[in-house]
DNA sequence: CACTAATTGCGAATGGTTCTCATTAGCGAC
DNA sequence: GTCGCTAATGAGAACCATTCGCAATTAGTG
């Protein structure tokens, strides 16, 4: 365990939200002038091995990560406003349950992505 | 409608799988040696946008599009053999049914992408 | 055919991520 | 504490999928 990687680590947790490796990496700044963005991304890359970190693929063009939380939770993208919404649902179970093609498979992880409008903007006209 | 789309709206379609924009510009030049990597991208969005053609985002660096199929279907990627299993589940009406900050949602895509590891894999030590 | 707007091919640019390599820091054994 | 070894770091270059800019070509219309 490093300065950086502790550093980062409770950046992490702290934010609570979706960081990407560029956010992340500003805030570290603030804290540790001199780190570099390859350290964020080695250590972005070891959380995720260690299973301290999960990674989004949202739609963008970049990651977005987050500390592992115990429960297993999905996003809804509003294309509007750009807002994640987070919800819970045990999804591997249903599936593992309901679909004959998933019964002999061993599900390591889990992601759900449903991208629409949300209640506000579908009030303002998207 | 060019010469260009149509060739790789068809390439798309008799694929029937998941090409990646590298391998339909690879199948469309032993058609149309001249035709040109942007061509590809261009008409990926086009058809995408038009709603003929879908993008998927596996765990690698570059996207997947297939033709757009009538019934909602979701992917397993075993992680030992790389192999792409397929499988049909109203996860989407299962959601808005189950989810409370579904409710008021307006879902325009859904995407499901499970990993692990598929039986043939499991059998024979990952 | 001729005209015009849309599309193409090509090469260069972009942006997120990964790599290389010289320097530095962590850490167990003294 | 200091030594020695190994792993981690910082800086920049390299990478690779995708996008862009622009001049040349084409589709579609009259
Ligand atoms: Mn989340
Ligand atoms: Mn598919
Ligand atoms: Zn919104
Ligand atoms: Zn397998």
């Amino acid at each position: 365990m490093t300065r950086q990687r502790t550093l980062l680590l409770d950046l992490i947790k702290e934010a609570g939200g979706h960081l990407d490796a560029d956010e992340l990496y500003r805030r570290a700044r603030e804290k540790q002038p001199r780190v570099s963005l390859s350290t964020v991304y080695r250590a972005l890359h070891l959380f995720k091995k260690m299973g301290l970190v999960e990674e989004y693929h949202f739609d963008e063009s970049h990651h977005h990560y987050e500390a592992t939380s115990k429960k297993e939770h999905h996003h809804l993208l509003c294309l509007g406003c750009g807002r994640v919404i987070e919800f819970q649902s045990p999804l591997s179970r249903y599936v593992t349950r309901n679909v004959p093609e998933a019964r002999d498979f061993h599900i390591v992880d889990t992601e759900l992505r449903m991208t629409g409008y949300c209640s506000n903007c579908r009030k303002t006209g998207q």
